[in-house]
DNA sequence: GTCTATAGCCAGATAGAC
DNA sequence: GTCTATCTGGCTATAGAC
């Protein structure tokens, strides 16, 4: 059942925003739901399972992004990463942004493992290298940054830290935060003055 | 005994930057030094303590770095936080950054009830409040940015997965890695080009 | 303070009826 | 496909001898 399976992502969503990989618990997955978890394991396999389809769906958003922000004529390929920048970050800062430790080995597993999602992380990384190589071109980005620490730079985005500590501190907008860390970001990039 | 308890400390420490604190176990920590787990217990309390003590002997060598850079005379303020950064960023590329999920309540709950800790952690936090002050003040960080915003994002490279994802491509030198990363730290930091 | 052994708990996954 | 009930294993922490 589609619709099941999408309310059992939600809930997925949710909770790997809200407390990573290792401590969400199937269990808690099912409560939110509402079904057994048995019936859970009807429709995913396993705990990584679920996570990995989560992930997928995060990537199928960003892609939606990306096909907007490619529509949109006249505009700077910075500005198009800056959009997509903007969107992680806000996300993330909305608690709904699912992390995964870089570090569990059977996570990792099941992940490259998953054909889907690795063809849509291909997919994603290759649209925002090209948008890298020509905000290079146009000095937008230091020249002298290979295009893949500007890519992984632009990644880390979607598990910084410095967004929710700033909202965690309740002395700023959620608007004024993100405006922050996105131009902290491109400026990053942006390269030495001169 | 202070030999042994340092022994632990740093197996903690490596298990830590290894698998951060979710997947570490104690029995892990135990095998490590050489010693049964109960031994363990008679010297930390639990695992949110041995966790607790690794950040505490974190907090001591980044004051050691602060009050190294804090002896050089002739020195921008930005250079010292720039020293500092490097060194953060040196350290987690070296595999030896404990890494804690900042979303484990027992164990937010057990550092935030630590004196020590939370003494180092603003001690560190007000030094490097002055420096980036100075520093806005001469304009090297952008001025329109809250003190705080900075300091999070300094902070926040001590677990930077861009250092860590470009190493596993094996393409780039440790010092290169660590060069841009810095730099691209320090330049997002300094706002937007006129 | 060190050990062996084990208590107690909890989470992932499954069995089997409906 | 959904449920209840249970298995299985791993983990934190402790008991108790030495």
């Amino acid at each position: 059942m589609r619709v099941r399976e999408d309310a059992i992502l939600s809930a997925v969503n949710r909770l790997l925003a809200d407390k990573g990989f290792d401590l969400m618990t199937v269990d808690q997955v099912a409560a939110d739901v509402g079904i057994a978890k048995a019936s859970l394991y009807k429709h995913f396999a396993s705990k990584e399972a679920l996570a990995a389809a989560a992930m997928v769906r995060l990537l199928q958003c960003a892609m939606g992004v990306i096909q907007e922000q490619s529509t949109r004529s006249g505009v700077r390929p910075i500005q198009r990463l800056e959009a997509l920048v903007r969107w992680a970050v806000t996300v993330q800062l909305a608690g709904e942004m699912p992390s995964l430790p870089s570090q569990n080995s059977s996570l990792r597993a099941e992940l490259l493992a998953h054909k889907g999602y690795i063809d849509l992380l291909i997919q994603v990384s290759e649209r925002l290298g090209e948008w890298i190589v020509q905000a290079q071109a146009e000095g937008d980005i230091d020249p002298a940054l290979p295009s893949e620490v500007a890519l992984y730079s632009v990644y880390a985005r979607a598990c910084d830290p410095v967004p929710g500590f700033l909202k965690a501190s309740g002395q700023h907008e959620a608007e004024q935060i993100v405006e922050w860390v996105v131009s902290i970001c491109l400026n990053g990039l942006r390269g030495p003055q001169r």
